[in-house]
DNA sequence: TTGAATTTAATTGCATACAACCAAATTAGC
DNA sequence: GCTAATTTGGTTGTATGCAATTAAATTCAA
């Protein structure tokens, strides 16, 4: 038994073990599938979802768009100018708040949408989930992020 | 129902009824929490799956290592070599094959691996769920990178 | 009302990720 | 044995991610 003991303690440093690690592999993975049918549309994955906020709000601001994708300005400054570059959307400072800088989806943009719409079928067939199933599995992630984000374990600071 | 069936054909398109999206903020906000618990040892997320790998093994070839992370040469070989100037491992190439790297673990990294080995207690602090739920969450992770990986699909290439 | 605190983007620096390409070593066929 | 195909790392270029800092605009407070 005291093997036994030995074994358990080595488990937790085993990369088999790790949640941290399933997680972290399938999104690298998952993004792997996306990248030929984003390549014929010419964009990435990051500008993917950034798009799909676009497609549902068609103006909303930076500081916005960034809590939606939990994603910062050093991320997202620069992703949002290669979008306007491509004319997928615009920039332009708030006149109300000259600090805030409102993103609009322009008609190439929303035209984008329509070239998009078969991706998450094509996705779905790969993950070969069950409906419910993937559901299921993505509320759980969901509310595991949402525990991680508040943290409301003293331990770790 | 003409609205309705409008509704559904928008629905797939929507950030939040994303997989992906669930799956990638999450593993992006628990290497976040790892942060700190890391930056103490001096060592990057990336950089801490791969010892545990080295913990576990001792020897091991660079392509087995990136095989094990699913993480190709381009990420590999720089990480490497920063864990080689912290003198945690070694880079010899193999007598019997000179094209394999062989990495191997050193004193000092056998020894990181004892400040490591609270880390995965307080990061379970934070997780906030149940063993068994972790462990069940870990295992539809890890199944679904498989079948993604696997693509079964013929629709998707 | 005016100086301090706050909010919001942008910038900088560092560390991934990964596709595409390249070079060296090894293996397979003939 | 010798050449072609394969295997394995390394390099390059592009795109994130994110902490830390900066700068401009706004709000707050005495």
């Amino acid at each position: 038994m005291t093997e036994k003991k030995y074994r358990d303690d080595d488990a937790v440093l085993k990369l088999e073990n790790q949640l941290c690690f399933a997680v972290y592999a399938c999104s690298r993975e998952i993004i792997k599938r996306y990248r030929p049918h984003l390549d014929a549309l010419g964009i990435t994955y990051t500008q993917y979802i950034t798009m799909m906020v676009l497609w549902e709000e068609t103006t909303i601001s930076a500081k916005v768009l960034g809590e939606r994708l939990l994603l910062d300005s050093g991320t997202l400054t620069p992703l949002l100018k290669k979008l306007e570059k491509q004319g997928y959307i615009t920039r332009q400072r708030s006149d109300e708040d000259e600090r805030l800088l409102m993103i609009t989806l322009t008609d190439a943009g929303q035209a984008l949408k329509t070239s998009a719409a078969e991706i998450p079928y094509k996705i779905a067939c790969d993950v070969g989930l069950e409906l419910t199933e993937g559901i299921a599995l993505r509320e759980k992630l969901k509310q595991l992020t949402k525990d991680i984000r508040e943290g409301n374990c003293e331990y770790s600071k």
